[in-house]
Parts: structure tokens; C-alpha cells; sequence
DNA sequence: CTGTTAGCGCTTTCAA
DNA sequence: TTGAAAGCGCTAACAG
């Protein structure tokens, strides 16, 4: 055995230290500290150079972790989804990356795979991190324990000192950034009654997940302003994902047949579901049967027909995240809301 | 002004240290460390249930950053993507972070927005994090001095014994899950060959983008196997977004009129976009031109007509890569290839 | 404005 | 095995 073969070059060199940068700028290491990282400047320029000259020429990049340890605080934002492959999720993360980015501020996401089981896991393990944020989107409870060992857990990292804040999210005692999700889809409802669309079928009655709740108390109350009443077996329980509005869609067109002329599925992720499912069932969604989404993920348009949808800024939504957990520690219990806009699309001509 | 409103609480518990579940053990601050997180337990067990106790009461988490600064290393992954908005990296995003938290790592991610010279400013910020591997997905270079300086910071965040991993990148000295993407773009090609197409146009010829570049070589060779050539106008440059897709196709099918059969696109987002810009001109997507795309993402099986893709593994993609970046440090240039396979699908009906 | 000197919370020799 | 003590890299009083 030769031990000529080291192609790849193991040798291992440290990162450059305060401690070196301080050294070859022939000052201490506070001085290079202040030039470097301090916040209030009150370092002679010369100095100052020198230090930022030696800084460039070892290649030092301050050590995250022991500032961390020295502040007591990192410059860290765990984000909490439920599925990062959801465009849902996706386009949240997105908005909370470029407002945490613009704070100078780096996201770490954790994925709950829609288990609040997990989901309490998680939180408890983020908490190692100390991280200065935590937002949470798309949680759920399984039940009250749950709901309480949650809360427990998160008021316990804000007693720490940490923020903590919601999306979408009702009923729970930390700054939310909130939508309008029972006025959206009152709206949507009450404009495909003047669509002329009469008989309705739901996908996506979570009774888990708030979100989905409100969206169905909010569609039916929209239809009932205008006398129109829903079967209950045309509403439908169903997972909010993709294959939960497909075979949510399935079983309801089973039940109910020819007997609807559209389906509200109350997340658009589901709804492209439910176009699938109306397909295979043999009928021709927008024409034969309407469908109507929520959320506006940008494949809504995309989609054939497009998609008909309540419009929801989702960029926004994480960007506000981040904006309510950066504000002053006094005020208490923020709220954001954010409006919502029903989109007509092709998936509901007029009938 | 009254003092008495402070409704919300303010009490500020600090969180609980080593030191205090130490002390309330009554150990060493040694001996808790090695009970609680010590590598090979040495520990008489009587002593560690009463620090594992202890911790338990007071409800402690080792801090992460001290335990970092301590170690010299961290348990971070960090992950740069062009756009976590878009499918093909959230769901490799996904994978990254399911064989992550396998792995028990905590995942970063970053946006590139598509500029390598941010990119290049991302790699350098992340640095301060000393995470332990870097996984780049969907990065390019403006020029050969762009590539140049991000190859060296890559390789200088080697030399301080962190891992890089790419994803579908080549020519670049780092371990990289590979992608087929030139067999597959070939496969491909051939087979629309055998349905009956014979006038292709191309959208997302990038030049800065060797996934691209492949992809249109491959599928050019495929043709080239049958004798088939493309009209170099029929190839055109534009962004690999669905926007690119939608404006790329509209130029094309501007110049070429009808006089084509068939429109491939370099990724389905693109191909989605393609299909609208079909719409828009007042095609039939499918019935009078038929759409490819590359990719296989979950929304590909739900557009209308489904699209002709090549699948690609994203999940895989993820999870290979951290795999890569976890093997033994003396496995030089380690490569995965990740096959793809052609799936006709609606959109390119026999013609 | 600068340098000295304690820490921050944790790991890890090194003796005992 | 255990505990004392010396770091890890950095910040923040605290005197000069």
C-alpha cells in the first residue's frame, strides 16, 4: 500500500482567528473586534484599516457560533412547514428567506410532514439552536393535549427570549400574521352564485387545521347569504395535499355524481387534485363541473382551465412574519391580517 | 404613567446551563456533559439518571453554538438554491432536509435568485456559520472569472475541512450528484421521434447552464440519431423560469409560426409556461403542438394535457447529496449518478 | 479611543 | 470513572 496516492489535499488549514487577524494588525483583539463586528464605530481609522487589511489578507470571516455564545444571541430564524415541496410552503419560505436575509438574519426550516407529533419534536429540538425566531406555518394539533404541550413549549422559548410567530393561525397566544380566510371565501362563494353555480361540493373539511375551517365556515356562509344550502355529504373530509383533493374529489363524485355543478377544494394545491379527479371521472372540469381553489400558488394560473381561486399574498405572508418578530418586544399580541382577492379563472365560466 | 400594565409577562428566564443541571445533580460539570452528550459513556449509570433527571427538570438543551465553538464544528448544513419558490428545488430541498434530520442536521437554506454574483456573496456569508457542508443546487457563472472565484472560496471552505456537495453540476471539482440529463434529453427526443414529431423547437438554451446545455445536447443528438436537425432559430435562449418558458415560447412560436410540431422545453416549469404561451397564441397544446419538458415535478402529472417529461428523482437528488457529503473524508471526487427515464404522458400524443 | 480581562456554555485533556 | 481546569472564538465591561 502506497501512501503516494493522496491526490485530493488533505491538509487541513484553521480558519483564521480574531485572535490572528488582531495579531497581524498589531493591535488587540477588542480593537479588531470593534473594526470588525462592533456596532458603534469608535475605532481610529488607522486602525481601523489595518485591521480590515489583515481581515481581507487571512480570509477571516467571524465565527457565527462564538458570537453567539459571547451575545447570548444568534442571528438565526427557524421556519417551521409542514411540507417544503408544497408551493403553499414553498412561496412562504421564500418570502420569509428574502426578509430574513434582508435583516441580516439566516433561515433554518424544518419539515413537520403534517404530524404534530413530530411538530412538538422539532420545536423542542430547535430550541438547541436558540434561534432568535421561530415561525410556525401550517400547524396543527391533533387534539387539546397537544395543542397545550405546543403553546407550553413555545412559551417557554419566548420566556427565553425568543420571538415567536405564526401564520395562518387562530386562537393561539403569539403574533400571528393572519388571513382573511372567512371573508375570502365568503367572497369566492357569494361570486360563484352570481356565476350562477347552485350546487356545491367541498374537499378539505379539516377539522384539525383552523385555516381550513375558516375557509369552509366562510364559503358556506356565503352561499347561505344567498339561501343556498350545502348537503353535508357533499362536504368532504380530505388531507390537504394534492392526493387529498384528488381522492377527496373521487369519493364526493361517487356520492354525488352528476348531482354538482362544482367543487370548491380550500387550498389550490388540493384543487389541481380535484381537476385530476374530475377528469378521471370521466367529466370536463370548468365545463362540466367548476372548480374553485384557494391560495393563488402560482400554478393556479398555469393550470387547464386556469384555476378560479382566492388570491393570497404568500411572499407577503412570510415576509410580514419576519417583520412582526423584528418589531419592539412591547408591543403585545401583534397581529398582521392580510386581505385576500378572489380570482375568476376559466375553471368557472359563467353557467 | 403606570408601571402596573405589564400585562404580557415580561420575565425574562434565562435557560437553564449545563452548569445548573450539573449543580443540581450533584456532579461535575464534566461528568453531566459526558452523561448528556459525551460520545462513549464512561458514566456510572447512577450518576448519569440523575443528570439526565436533573436536565429533564430543568428543562435543558445543550446550546448548539457553545457546543460548536467548543467542538470546532457544527451539525449545519447549508443548501443554496436559485429559487425555493420553484418546484424543482423545493423538492430537492425537501430530500435535503429529510436525510438531514436523519442524520440529525439542521439544514440552511439560501437563495441564489438566479446571480451568480450573489451567490458568490452567499458562499462567503455562510462561511461565518461553519457548517459543516455546503450543498449547491442550480449554480452557474456569469464567466470563467465568476466560476473561478466561487470554485476557490468552495475550495478554501474545503481546505477548512468542511464538504461541498453539487447537485446536477459538472466540471467542477467537487463531490456532485449527477444527473443524466443528456441520456435523458436523448431517450427522449428519440421517442418523440417514434411518436410521430419531426419539427422541433427548443426553449431555455442557456449558455451559462450546464444542466441546460446537456439537456439541449442530448436532445439534439437524439434527433441527430433519426437524421433530424433543428432550424437554429427553432432553438431559443431564455430564463429557466416558468416566465422564461412563457416568453421563450411566445418568441418562437412568433418566428416559426406553425411551422412546428413539437416544443421542448429544459425544465417542466418551463414547459408549464410553454404550454400557456401555446394557449395564448391560439394553440391547442397537445392536439397542434405537442410539449416536452424535463424534470417530472408533482405538477407535471396534473397539467392538462399531462406533460411529456423526463423524471428525475428529485427527493433522491437531496438525499444522495447529503449521503455524499456524509461519507469518509479519503473517497476523492466521489460521484452518484442518478438515472432519469422518459414518461409520455398527454401532451405529446402519436401523431 | 485602546487594551486587559473576564466571561458566554460547552468539551476535553489531564491528573486524581 | 470522576473532577479540575484549560481552552474554543468572540464580546463586553472595565480601567487606562
Amino acid at each position: 500500500m502506497s501512501n503516494d496516492q493522496n491526490l485530493a489535499p488533505r491538509t487541513r488549514v484553521a480558519a483564521a482567528t480574531l485572535h490572528d487577524v488582531a495579531r497581524t494588525a498589531g493591535v488587540s483583539l477588542a480593537t479588531a473586534s470593534r473594526a470588525l463586528n462592533g456596532s458603534d464605530r469608535k475605532v481610529k481609522e488607522e486602525y481601523r484599516l489595518r485591521v480590515v487589511a489583515a481581515a481581507e489578507e487571512l480570509g477571516y470571516t467571524a465565527n457565527l457560533s462564538a458570537q453567539a455564545v459571547a451575545k447570548g444571541s444568534t442571528m438565526t430564524v427557524a421556519l417551521l412547514v409542514s411540507d417544503i415541496g408544497d408551493p403553499y410552503f414553498s412561496s412562504i419560505a421564500s418570502g420569509v428567506i428574502r426578509g430574513a436575509e434582508a435583516a441580516g438574519l439566516v433561515v433554518t426550516i424544518a419539515v413537520t410532514d403534517r404530524d404534530s407529533e413530530r411538530e412538538l419534536k422539532i420545536v423542542r429540538a430547535l430550541r438547541g439552536g436558540r434561534p432568535r425566531v421561530i415561525i410556525l406555518a401550517g400547524s396543527r394539533f391533533a387534539d387539546e393535549a397537544a395543542r397545550g404541550a405546543l403553546v407550553a413549549e413555545l412559551q417557554s422559548f419566548e420566556a427565553m427570549g425568543g420571538r415567536v410567530v405564526l401564520i395562518s393561525q387562530g386562537e393561539l397566544p403569539f403574533p400571528t400574521v393572519q388571513l382573511d380566510n372567512r371573508s375570502g371565501a365568503r367572497d369566492l362563494a357569494e361570486q360563484l352564485v352570481e356565476q350562477g353555480y347552485r350546487r356545491f361540493g367541498i374537499v378539505g373539511a379539516s377539522q384539525t387545521l383552523l385555516t381550513a375551517k375558516d375557509r369552509l365556515d366562510g364559503f358556506l356562509e356565503g352561499l347561505a347569504a344567498h339561501n343556498i344550502s350545502v348537503d353535508p355529504d357533499h362536504i368532504v373530509d380530505a388531507p390537504l395535499t394534492r392526493d387529498g383533493g384528488y381522492t377527496g374529489t373521487a369519493t364526493l363524485l361517487e356520492h354525488a355524481g352528476s348531482d354538482l355543478d362544482l367543487v370548491f377544494a380550500v387550498t389550490d394545491v388540493m384543487a389541481i387534485g380535484a381537476m385530476s379527479a374530475i377528469r378521471a371521472a370521466g367529466f370536463i372540469p370548468g365545463e362540466q363541473i367548476g372548480v374553485a381553489g384557494f391560495d393563488d400558488i402560482p400554478a393556479a394560473e398555469d393550470s387547464s382551465p386556469a384555476l378560479t381561486t382566492v388570491a393570497v399574498p404568500l411572499l407577503d405572508l412570510g415576509q410580514r412574519a419576519i417583520a412582526l418578530a423584528l418589531e419592539p418586544d412591547d408591543s403585545p399580541q401583534a397581529e398582521a391580517i392580510v386581505a385576500t382577492s378572489v380570482v375568476l379563472r376559466g375553471s368557472t365560466p359563467p353557467r
